[in-house]
RNA sequence: CGGGAUGUAGCGCAGCCCGGUAGCGCGUUCGUCUGGGGGGCGAGAGGUCGCAGGUUCGAAUCCUGUCAUCCCGACCA
C-alpha cells in the first residue's frame, strides 16, 4: 500500500533508505548531508547509549563534556591527526551577521566580525581534550584519567547516507591517559571488548575483533583496534574502533607527569568511539523486506498488543483483560504498548508494527476471550502461535530471550558462511563479485600491495583478526612470502 | 568536485515532447457499513507546478540562470 518498501533483491540501497524513512527512524533535513533523527530512531539510540554508558561506568569511566569548537592552532598541534581530518573540517570564521544593504530582508556575514583565529568544528575531540588534560595531569596520582563524552561531531563528507555517513553525527568518544604503555594498551583492548560485547549481546550482531593495517589506522594512533560486522549484502561495516595513541598526543600537547621516582614522563593515551552508525548496521544486518527486525534488548518497543473487537462491549472486555497483563509485563521490565487506537484497523497495525520491527505482537479478540488465549506473532521468524493467557508474561519473557538469541545465531551463521579463504586473485574477485563477505587471504604486509588490491577490487583490508593463526603462505597479489591471512572486504 | 536523475496537494506520481490556466493513487475531513493481515460505499477539503528571470496574447509545459535532494564515482566512521 502506501508504505511499500523496495525489496533487498531489487535494490539494496533503496531498501535501506526506504526502511529508515518509512519506519520513522530518520528524515532528511534542510541541511545538506545532515539528517533528523526521529523519535523512534532516537529511542533506539537512547537504548544503545544507556547500555553503553552503563558499561563504560562499570569499567571505571566518567562522563564530561568538551567544547564543539577547536581553535585552529590547537587542532593542528598533532600533525598526523590534523592532516587526516583537514579535508573534511567545517570552519567558523565569523561571529556575526548583519542586514544585507543590497538585498532587503536578507542577512550577510559581517566582514568586520572576522575571528582572529578560526575555529574548527570538532571532527573528533583529541585536540581540545589533550589541551585540557595538560592542566589536569601533574603526577602519577592523577592517573589514569578515564573520561568519556557523548557528543556530536562534524565531518564534511562528500557523499552521505542516513546513519551510515552524515556530515554531523552523534557518538561517544572516550579519552584516557595512563602512566604506562602497558596500561594504555590494556585500556584500548578492554574497550574493544566492551564494544564487541555490546554489539553482540545487545544488538545481536556478531563482530570480528581485529587490528587495522597502517593505512586504515586512525590518524595519530599507534594502533587501531576495530570490530567489523557483515551486512546482508556482503559488505563489511566498521562498527567501532579503539585506539592506542602512544605518546603522540602527550608530546603534541606537552602532557607530562612525575612518576614515583619523580621523573617527568609523557603520559600514554587511548581513545575509542562508536556512533549512530551502529543504527545503520543494525538495520542492514537484521531487517527484511517487510521492515525492520529489532533485537528485543534494544527495541524501543518489545511487545505491542492489538485488540480486535466489534463494538464497545467487546472493547471493554478486552481492555479489562489487557490492562492487568500490561501491568504485569511492565513490572517484569517489558517495554509494552497497548495500541487501542480506533483510527487504524488491526490489519493496518500488524503491517505497521512489522515495519517498525517490534519483536512480539499480541492480538486479542472475542474468540480469545472465550478461549482464554491470544495470538502471539514473532517478528524475526514471522511465526504465529496461539498461546494461553495463563502464564503469558513468562511466555513473553522467554520468547524475547529466544528472539534475541536466534537473531544473533542467524547473523553469526551468515557471517561464518561468508568468511572465505582465497589463494588466487581469480577466487578473490569471484567471491567479492558473488555473494561478497570477508575474503581471508595472504598479504605481504606492504601498503603498496594493499593499495593495489584496493585499486583493482575495491576491497580493503578490514582487519588482521586478533589471535590470528600463523600460517606460512604467499601473498595473493605479489606472491611474496606471508605469515598470516588477513580479512579483505568491500566496506561501507 | 566529476557523471546521471528528480523537484507538480501531506506522501507517491502523471501531465511537459506537441503552450490554452492542473489530474490520479494513498492519506486527510464528514457520514455510514465495518473490524482475526495495510477495509467497502457516498460526499468534501486541499496545489503562487523548487526559486528568479526571459520568450509569448497566454508557460507546469519552451529558453537562461539558480537552489535543493537522491543515485553513481573520487574521500571517509
Amino acid at each position: 500500500m502506501s508504505k511499500e518498501i523496495t525489496s533487498r533483491n531489487s535494490d539494496y540501497s533503496k531498501w535501506y533508505n526506504d526502511l529508515v524513512l518509512k519506519a520513522g527512524l530518520a528524515d532528511y533535513s534542510a541541511v545538506r548531508g545532515c539528517m533528523v533523527i526521529k523519535p523512534y530512531g532516537f529511542a533506539l539510540w537512547e537504548n544503545m547509549r544507556d547500555q553503553l554508558d552503563k558499561m563504560f561506568k562499570d569499567t571505571g569511566h566518567v562522563n564530561a563534556y568538551f567544547p564543539l569548537f577547536v581553535p585552529k592552532s590547537l587542532f593542528e598541534a598533532e600533525e598526523k591527526n590534523a592532516e587526516g581530518f583537514a579535508k573534511e573540517c567545517a570552519v567558523v570564521t565569523h561571529y556575526r551577521l548583519k542586514a544585507d544593504p543590497n538585498k532587503k530582508g536578507s542577512l550577510m556575514v559581517d566582514p568586520e566580525a572576522k575571528l582572529e583565529e578560526e575555529l574548527v568544528v570538532r571532527p573528533t575531540s583529541e585536540a581540545i581534550i589533550w589541551n585540557t588534560y595538560k592542566g589536569w595531569i601533574q603526577s602519577y596520582r592523577d592517573l589514569p584519567l578515564l573520561i568519556n563524552q557523548w557528543a556530536n561531531v562534524v565531518r564534511w563528507e562528500m557523499r552521505t547516507r542516513l546513519f551510515l555517513r552524515t556530515a554531523e553525527f552523534l557518538w561517544q568518544e572516550g579519552h584516557t591517559a595512563h602512566a604506562t604503555e602497558q596500561e594504555a594498551v590494556a585500556e584500548a583492548e578492554q574497550m574493544l571488548e566492551v564494544y564487541a560485547e555490546f554489539v553482540e549481546e545487545w544488538m545481536a550482531l556478531p563482530v570480528i575483533k581485529g587490528v587495522k593495517t597502517e593505512s586504515e589506522r586512525f590518524a595519530g594512533a599507534v594502533n587501531t583496534y576495530c570490530i567489523e560486522a557483515l551486512m546482508q549484502d556482503g559488505k563489511a561495516l566498521q562498527a567501532g574502533t579503539s585506539h592506542f595513541l602512544g605518546q603522540n598526543f602527550a608530546k603534541a600537547f606537552d602532557v607530562k607527569f612525575s612518576d614515583k621516582e619523580n621523573k617527568l614522563e609523557y603520559v600514554w593515551a587511548t581513545s575509542w568511539g562508536v556512533s549512530t552508525r551502529l543504527i545503520g548496521a543494525l538495520v542492514m544486518a537484521h531487517s527484511d523486506d517487510e521492515g525492520l527486525v529489532l533485537p528485543p534488548r534494544i527495541a524501543p518497543l518489545q511487545v505491542v498488543i492489538v485488540p480486535i473487537f466489534k463494538g464497545e462491549e467487546q472493547k471493554a472486555q478486552i481492555d479489562a483483560r489487557v490492562g492487568s497483563l500490561v501491568q504485569e509485563l511492565k513490572k517484569a521490565g517489558v517495554r509494552v504498548k497497548y495500541d487501542d487506537n480506533d483510527n487504524a484497523r488491526p490489519g493496518w497495525k500488524f503491517a505497521e508494527y512489522e515495519l517498525k520491527g517490534v519483536p512480539l505482537r499480541l492480538a486479542i479478540g472475542a474468540r480469545d476471550l472465550e478461549n482464554n488465549s491470544a495470538e502471539l506473532a514473532r517478528r524475526d521468524t514471522r511465526e504465529k502461535m496461539s498461546v494461553s493467557m495463563d502464564g503469558l508474561t513468562d511466555t513473553i519473557l522467554q520468547l524475547l530471550d529466544d528472539i534475541q538469541l536466534r537473531m544473533f545465531a542467524k547473523a553469526r551463521d551468515y557471517r561464518d558462511a561468508h568468511i572465505i579463504p582465497a589463494d588466487t586473485m581469480e577466487d578473490f574477485l569471484r567471491i567479492l563479485d558473488g555473494e561478497g563477505g570477508f575474503v581471508s587471504a595472504h598479504w605481504d604486509g606492504t601498503a603498496e600491495t594493499e593499495e593495489a588490491i584496493k585499486e583493482k577490487t575495491k576491497a580493503t583490508i578490514r582487519c588482521i583478526p586478533l589471535n590470528n593463526p600463523e600460517e606460512n603462505g604467499t601473498c595473493i597479489f605479489s606472491g611474496k612470502p606471508s605469515t598470516q591471512r588477513v580479512l579483505f572486504a568491500r566496506a561501507y
